[in-house]
RNA sequence: GCGGUUGUAGCUCAGGGGUUAGAGCGCCUGACUGUGGCUCAGGAGGUCACGGGUUCAAGACCCGUCAGCCGCCCCA
């Protein structure tokens, strides 16, 4: 019986790992740089948790949720998103006590969705991703916008462009949804059900969608940005004085809409030309109340998450993936009578601390000077009778070709 | 969840009813029995995704399942 890797979920193998070890290296590094510090929550919740802060009708909740019932017949489902549990352990340890503001980060968490997989979508994926908690201040979004941008520029992704929208409060919306009914009336009249269905659990979704009728419709429409009520339109306006002043690119997109209920105010997200359907590389926004509605206080919010996956592709198809790090030394030797003296080597290069590769079958020199080649070592150190007469290595360097005696006892120096 | 498309060696693919299924790359061994990359020679490696069916005969045709990919829905 043969098995393979379940349906939506992807093996990192060896020749990879090294690119997640980066991404994870230098996120943690810039959101250190921040102030930001990790949390790590458990890869289920009570399924009620996801209900209450994404929403009944939200796509997650309604068709994406991978849940369970354990043993003790509770209802579990592995997260499919970090924020609610983020917010969760928040205010079960009560880390941002009023008045403060708390700073978390989560780096290549796991995310479960059932979904259709294609290129970019998963049904198991990671997010590196902020919470920035307890302040309302457009300065908070910035902040969380600029980590944002700062990160995949210092991955390498030069042209980063953020698309930046404020769906404004409650009271905002529900009079936007009114406007934007009316006005696609006509078209909602001769439109398909699904479509019509859409419209109704969420008008909003009409002003991202990409059939070409709607998008003409939409070309039309208002924008959301006149309805805004004057305190979030004043707190959009500082974002962007904000945003321009740090010198980070973004441009105002009134479409984006997210799909979780409990984005208020401030939304965005940085696509890439270079994922196909599946573009958003990182989204996030604020959430003034879900925190409330989690059992906490009002603490007003404002975060993102990043597709690792995606990022990975994103990189890749712009050749900007590190290379992958080398054994400094080889130890090849010639014969199986000399592998216990070449192993005394190797366990004492180890213990300075030097990565180091050696051949554990015997084989022929040839053959070990070719697995040496493979593994990308940067020098190969012979061992045959004439080193051991003399207490010597031959030390070859492997880009080079290079190679010389080195005494036994000056080889850790030899390498630096 | 909907529509489409693909599945043959580790990888990229050829073979589209007729003996023991092929190529390139990769891998292993060898070409002065002490030296990688280049070249040459040899070798290993396949339940032709899985299960059923049609046929004298199926890798090929039909049905189902599983999986990948593309689009939609949605999202990281």
């Amino acid at each position: 019986m043969r098995f393979q890797a379940p349906r939506g979920t992807e093996d990192v193998l060896p020749d990879r790992a090294h690119v997640w070890q980066w991404i994870e290296r230098e996120f943690r590094a810039l959101t250190h740089a921040y102030g930001y510090r990790e949390i790590r929550t458990p890869v289920f919740e009570d399924t009620e948790l996801f209900i209450r802060s994404a929403g009944e009708t939200s796509d997650v909740v309604s068709k994406e949720m991978y849940e369970f019932k354990d043993k003790g017949d509770r209802s579990l489902t592995l997260k499919p998103e970090s924020t609610a549990p983020a917010m969760r352990a928040l205010v079960e340890h009560n880390l941002c006590p009023q008045g403060t503001v708390t700073r978390l980060c989560y780096v290549s968490s796991a995310h479960y969705r059932y979904d259709r997989p294609q290129k970019g979508r998963l049904r198991e994926h990671h997010q590196c991703g902020i919470e920035l908690v307890g302040s309302p201040s457009p300065a908070a979004d910035a902040e969380v916008i600029e980590v944002a941008v700062r990160f995949l520029q210092r991955l390498g992704l030069m042209d980063v462009t953020v698309r930046l929208n404020s769906i404004g409060r409650d009271e905002c919306r529900q009079r936007y949804r009114e406007v934007l009914l009316e006005h696609a009336k006509p078209y909602l009249d001769q439109a398909a059900e699904d479509v019509r269905e859409k419209a109704q659990k969420n008008p909003l979704r009409l002003l991202d969608s990409k059939d070409p009728a709607a998008q003409e419709l939409m070309a039309t429409a208002p924008s959301i940005l006149d309805y805004l009520e004057d305190d979030s339109l004043a707190r959009f306006t500082e974002l962007q004085a904000l945003l321009s002043a740090a010198e980070i690119p973004y441009v105002v997109a009134p479409e984006i809409v997210r799909g979780l209920d409990y984005y208020t105010e401030t939304v965005f997200e940085v696509l890439s030309s270079n994922l196909g359907a599946q573009s958003a590389m990182c989204g996030g926004g604020r959430y003034d109340n879900l925190i409330k509605e989690l059992g906490g206080s009002a603490l007003p919010s404002v975060g993102f998450g990043m597709g690792v996956e995606r990022l990975i592709l994103v990189l890749e198809s712009i050749g900007a993936l590190p290379a992958a790090p080398r054994p400094k030394v080889f130890i090849a030797y010639h014969g199986e009578e000399l592998r216990a003296e070449a192993f005394a080597i190797v366990r004492q290069l180890r213990a300075e601390g030097i990565a180091v590769v050696t051949d554990v079958d015997a084989r022929s020199l040839k053959s070990q000077l070719r697995q040496a080649d493979k593994s990308v070592a940067e020098f190969v150190a012979v061992l045959g009778e004439d080193e051991i007469a003399s207490g010597t290595v031959s030390l070859k360097h492997m880009d080079s070709g290079d190679q010389r005696s080195v005494l036994r006892n000056e080889l850790a120096g030899a390498l630096g």
